[in-house]
DNA sequence: CACGACATTTCAGTACACTGAACTAAATTG
DNA sequence: CAATTTAGTTCAGTGTACTGAAATGTCGTG
């Protein structure tokens, strides 16, 4: 999986921290760039590279906000991602196919709690430092 | 899943390339420094950091072959990988005893045959450059 | 046993993302 | 409405990993 999102990263020309930005912005549907600083530990001067690098791919957008012009709302490009991933996702849902639904339940428990325990891990590793 | 590969590498200090050469060099036995080049896709130059940074993080050691002392043997520590990870393993394993062995016989079809897509994956978005 | 081929290391140069500080522009406050 | 605070960008400096080429040591071969 760190493979593969290496390469998506290499072809699109965007760094793996850029990826997990995009994940934050999509996660909360638009951020301004302070908030992605904080969200993924980068200087507000590093963030304006990385929101650089995801226009540059069209996978976010940089707009000022109407409220507070000093403001940015980052938001993705709804679409973008998924096209980057659209082979992954053709051959995953193939895949989902091959089981009953009760199967894929048990599947989707796994998956959700697996999630959980990596955030967890995450956290307790940065943690320590 | 990225995220943690990246908090592993930030305790350790190796680089998510050296994480991938460590799972190379895991998966072969035992792998020489061109080999692993050839496998990673750097230079011969580059392994020798390669190497440098799993030594140092003793994750893989680096000896002389006997048959071809131009050669490395480059192995990997036993267990070392396995401390880095103790704790997801742990939380992984208490994950999987809430499951059926019914249940984890589907879980683990189904995590073997996303490898196998992601490899897929992975391949042609590398041969796509 | 000398010669060319091969495996790895070393080293200078390059690329690139990050930090920290200065700067611009916009909002808030008194 | 001036002064202060806040948001984001710019820029010089830094760290680090990679490339390409030269150097070192070792193996086969005629």
């Amino acid at each position: 999986m760190v493979a593969f999102h290496e390469a998506v990263g290499a072809t699109l020309g965007v760094t793996a921290v850029d990826q997990r930005a995009l994940a934050v912005i999509m996660g909360a549907g638009s951020v301004s760039a302070g908030e992605l600083a904080k969200e993924i530990g980068l200087t507000p001067g590093a963030v304006t590279g990385v929101v650089d690098r995801l226009a540059r791919a069209g996978l976010a957008r940089r707009e000022p906000d109407p409220q507070d012009r000093r403001r940015l709302v980052i938001t993705a490009v709804p679409g973008a991602f998924g096209d980057a991933f659209s082979g992954l996702a053709k051959a995953m849902a193939e895949l989902t196919d091959r089981y009953t639904p009760a199967e894929q339940a048990v599947i989707g428990d796994w998956v959700a709690r697996t999630i959980a325990v990596l955030r967890e891990q995450t956290r307790i590793l940065n943690e320590r430092r």
